[in-house]
DNA sequence: CGTGAAACATACAGTTTGTATGCATGACGT
DNA sequence: ACGTCATGCATACAAACTGTATGTTTCACG
């Protein structure tokens, strides 16, 4: 058969050529940042042309975002296929499991850190609203029934952060058992 | 007298200079933040031109980080104003000295948000952590006599990171209580 | 199979960044 | 007091980047 009978459909070209992208630009935000990574750059990384980004996203921080979006469902995918198949208490187990799934290469630096000053703070908020809090949050409020709604959710965020703060120091090569620890510890007191 | 009898010292124009340069630069990062703002924007908010800009920073990252030292200083400052009249247990007080020292304009955007993004985690974690982690991590380990250096430091970072989030969450318009409550009971269960 | 829309490529105008160069002014020894 | 020098600052310039406008190709579909 003619290599010509095959024509791409258009939506599996939008899919690829997305993906290309997103995957091209993931890689160099990872290692550059966001500023430092030129859209030129990330098209020939890619092997496109930069019309062909600025056809798909509206700009260099729209490509950001879908990037982040893409990071965050995988995080979401690592964090669920984890904690399928543990036992025992809810929170230690997703405990690691977020240790576990924040560990892919670049994670942290495109959610805790680059996410929060490309996109704001609150859009990153709302964006992993559901990446793993929304757990922390339901194990919180099953060991404190008695927290009003607000006082959960500061408690919620506050212990987040203490979280992504240890996922960070891991990524940036420190020791993970101190940090495994010291969370593990602030969990206890936080359901006592 | 004739004005022209007073000749600025060199020593007095460069500060003069370099805190004009500074102040500006720091009302528009906090406003549109470190990317979306151009050098030609901060020397027409001081009134001076791009040549003085260069002549006294590297780069606009190094205007940047001039910024963030300045604001680092400010809230030492402002940490140690508050703490100095204030009884009962060091960490509790430093707490609300914390958050009362971070509760200036912009200050959490600078320190927490873009300070990081632009000038690395690395050099951000050194540069703060004289600025109120200090005192913490003395606090922590006056409680935990027992604690590792490991793990101290450890502890220390997470709490801080949910002092931090605590602070720009305060900083975008939250409900206060709730996350010095949260930190509170943080705090007490660290320290036990 | 032809018309229209979507996918992509190329060309362009406006900004921005950092540097190079030139001028002015305070510092300092004699 | 004055000449020399370094420092402070302004202007001019080249390279690079961003987003848009315009052109071309490829699929969708009646």
């Amino acid at each position: 058969m003619q290599d010509k009978s095959t024509p791409t459909p258009n939506a599996d070209r939008r899919a690829m050529m997305r993906k290309k992208l997103i995957d091209a630009a993931r890689a160099l935000f990872v290692e550059k940042g966001f500023a430092a990574t030129s859209t030129p750059e990330i098209v020939k990384s890619a092997q496109v042309t930069r019309g062909a980004l600025y056809h798909h996203f509206e700009d260099k921080e729209d490509l950001f975002r879908a990037v982040v979006l893409a990071e965050v469902e995988g995080l979401r995918l690592a964090i669920e296929a984890v904690s399928k198949g543990s036992e025992g208490d809810p929170l230690m187990s997703g405990s690691t499991g977020y240790f576990d799934a924040m560990s892919k290469s670049g994670r942290s630096q495109l959610l805790l850190i680059d996410g929060p000053a490309v996109l704001g703070v609150r859009d990153m908020d709302l964006i992993d609203a559901g990446g793993g809090r929304a757990a922390l949050r339901a194990g919180l409020s099953h060991a404190n029934p008695n927290l009003s709604e607000q006082d959960l959710e500061a408690l919620t965020k506050v212990l987040s952060a203490a979280f992504d703060r240890a996922a960070l120091a891991i990524a940036q090569g420190e020791a993970a058992e101190p940090y495994e620890q010291a969370m593990a510890a602030l969990l206890v007191a936080a359901t006592s």
